[in-house]
DNA sequence: ACAGTTGTGTACCGATCGGTACGGAACAGG
DNA sequence: CCTGTTCCGTACCGATCGGTACACAACTGT
């Protein structure tokens, strides 16, 4: 991925990374064992070999994919964790999910959840990788709320395990509804009901 | 599905409603392309030919095994209309929705969110299906928020489409949630955290 | 100019996909 | 018994699956 490198041999006619976005869609359209490699190469406007060469097989593909996606389209999600009581960072968190899965030019919902939720017993190593990335950012939450009793910002009574895990459920249903065909609008007033349940920072 | 009509020519050496049992499961698991005739014949206990004779193709399969999944599975979130109050049907509703999605002896989550979500493009009527569903769902929340505004124990100014769209949220996300690993009992203190944002009847 | 290296395109591989042809097995009615 | 009907099992179909062999094109270094 290092563009500095001096290339010896002849040059790549293609961009990794927006072959890569393309690939993504795909996935996110039609799901791992739904994105044949026919209709992902055809996306991403390279032949079979040139895929082969440049990703590894379509499990490396999805695994690229997947930590692509992480990256570039969840840093919402730990810009969250920043902000400064328990419910702030609810509702960052929240909001900024209701967007992600009705972003306008991408497909609705949520890459992880239409990809990866189910695979044949052969690859199941793609749900597992999903399972982990879902299970670190509630993880991530989960700590964030933890820190927040000790700042004081949430009482102790309010269990930041229930919390953290009623977050993630709302996100998660979040994508779910969007591709159900929920609007944004829609969702952002669901976000505002969501919220009723995450308790205020104490006075 | 008349077992009244007397039978002639050879009798069916297997029962057809627990073959559909055996390849719901298998749809759940797998999704719908992750599913191939051989793993879906195999854990019906049946022969490609008979299956084909018997409901048709993968497809019509799959519609089947979508409806009785609904009639069969999904009993439970009909019966939750009927309590007396919003607040009622929707703890009713999520409560055994939590149930539902780590049942134990079946694959954890929902059905139609596994294998019904996303799909090929050649396979868009999946989808399409399931999608009509899960609105009819939300459809009879709604109209049952409706009511309980003018039967008063909702006020008017809880937004029944806000709520009812929550609620569904809300069980989706648990499905997917259930997927990822939570157990039963996490899932419903998630939902006793999801209750708070559902108002209670007016005293 | 030439060798070495790497990407591209075509054409193909065996395996598996969903689906079926066909012959025999198991029943009912005569 | 025989005929008609329905189901079962094997063996197979063309199409598509993920993946690759191989020849050639395009670059760098000498």
């Amino acid at each position: 991925m290092e563009t500095s490198k001096r290339h010896v041999g002849r040059p790549r006619a293609f961009d990794a990374d927006v072959a890569l976005d393309r690939a993504i869609e795909v996935f996110w359209n039609q799901g791992y064992e739904g994105a044949s490699l026919t209709d992902l190469t055809a996306a991403m406007g390279i032949t079979r070999t040139s895929m082969y060469a440049a990703f590894g097989n379509k499990a490396d593909l999805y695994a690229l994919a997947l930590d692509r996606y992480l990256h570039r389209d969840l840093t919402y999600a730990y810009d969250a964790l920043a902000a400064p009581t328990a419910h702030a960072v609810a509702s960052r968190y929240l909001h900024a999910c209701a967007d992600a899965v009705t972003t306008p030019g991408r497909p609705p919902g949520c890459f992880t959840v239409q990809s990866g939720l189910v695979s044949a017993p052969e690859n199941s190593d793609i749900s597992a990788a999903v399972a982990r990335a879902r299970r670190a950012g509630e993880e991530a939450l989960l700590t964030r709320f933890r820190r927040a009793v000790t700042d004081g910002d949430l009482s102790a009574s309010d269990n930041p395990d229930d919390l953290a895990r009623y977050v993630m459920t709302v996100g998660e249903g979040l994508a779910v509804h969007a591709v159900a065909g929920a609007s944004r609008a829609d969702l952002q007033r669901v976000v505002d009901v969501a919220m009723k349940a995450v308790p205020l920072p104490r006075a």
